[in-house]
DNA sequence: TTTAACTTTCAATAATTATTGAAAGTTAAA
DNA sequence: TTTAACTTTCAATAATTATTGAAAGTTAAA
């Protein structure tokens, strides 16, 4: 396979799967090829291999500087700004992890705890607490693992995944 | 809180939450509905009770049927169909991990492993190939935990939790 | 068989989300 | 200051995805 054409497959692919997490497909399109460019992009530059206009890139730029995934680099004597995002892999997925824990497991775990609140004692209304009560329960467990992923140092979550395969 | 209203938020949350989670609004509803509900409910009810089409409706318990978090349960002497779902948290997440490794995880590791086949020895393609490498050993990781807390037993889980919080 | 109760499909439409590109805004050098 | 190189915003539009509802299909009872 030639290069051009993997480069094409990888940036699709990392797109695609971007789709399915809630980033969307230029967001995941764009991180896909900062990833694999070694040097720092300028706009002109993402927009030109993306073929995207400068408000898509400059927005989803933003948004992934949001995300906390990619960084700004100026170059020296360059007045344009460059982007790049750091290859450690698993950086990636700890700074992902702690956004989607923020946004979407935070909230949901709020409106979980809420419904504790409910009066009435039928057994309907005992039933939907029973129910709410379980999924808090485990939302919690996995908002904690999450939150020790997130904190651990770099070697503990292989560690754990080892252990869990042997 | 009443119950309605608690209710509502529940199922509107839970809709909320499908929605970044690749599920869309109308079967994390179904599905809330489902799980707060003791009976198992008709179309028609689903329809009811979420102001939604009948399309909809049928199109959506399909999926979630698809999914295996839903099943059908006839009721004696009726002739229509009716619908429930697991009330086991666990077994739910375990059915939703085993979709989306399959949908998601499968086919983007499947790329990533096809770009060791690009050709050339240059520089960039030098790079392009340790970051594939580096996502696909990664993802790898993530598919085999993935894979054990699917196939393990009911309290697997839960004993991985504790001790990783001690 | 026929009928009626039910389920499924699918083209049309609505709703949502992403994208464009030009205009407005900002900033560093002249 | 002014200018020009750059970045950001945002209303308009395009693309995608979800939803409707009526028609077609299926199935169990009569």
């Amino acid at each position: 396979m030639h290069y051009d054409e993997g480069k094409e497959k990888f940036i699709q692919a990392w797109g695609t799967l971007g789709s399915s997490w809630g980033i969307n497909k230029a967001m995941g399109q764009i991180h896909a090829l900062l990833l694999i460019s070694e040097e720092a992009l300028s706009t002109e530059e993402v927009m030109e291999q993306l073929q995207i206009s400068r408000g898509n890139a400059n927005m989803n730029i933003r948004a992934l500087m949001d995300w906390g995934i990619v960084s700004k680099a100026y170059k020296p004597g360059e007045r344009k700004e460059y982007f790049t995002t750091g290859k450690d892999v698993l950086e990636l997925a700890r700074q992902v992890s702690r956004e989607r824990r923020r946004r979407e497991i935070e909230p949901v775990m709020r409106v979980l705890e809420e419904m504790q609140q409910v009066e009435g004692d039928t057994a309907e209304v005992a039933h939907f607490k029973t129910v709410t009560k379980d999924l808090e329960g485990f939302t919690k467990q996995v908002d904690g693992a999450l939150d020790k992923f997130i904190r651990s140092d770099k070697n503990w979550f292989f560690q754990v995944v080892m252990r869990l395969m042997k």
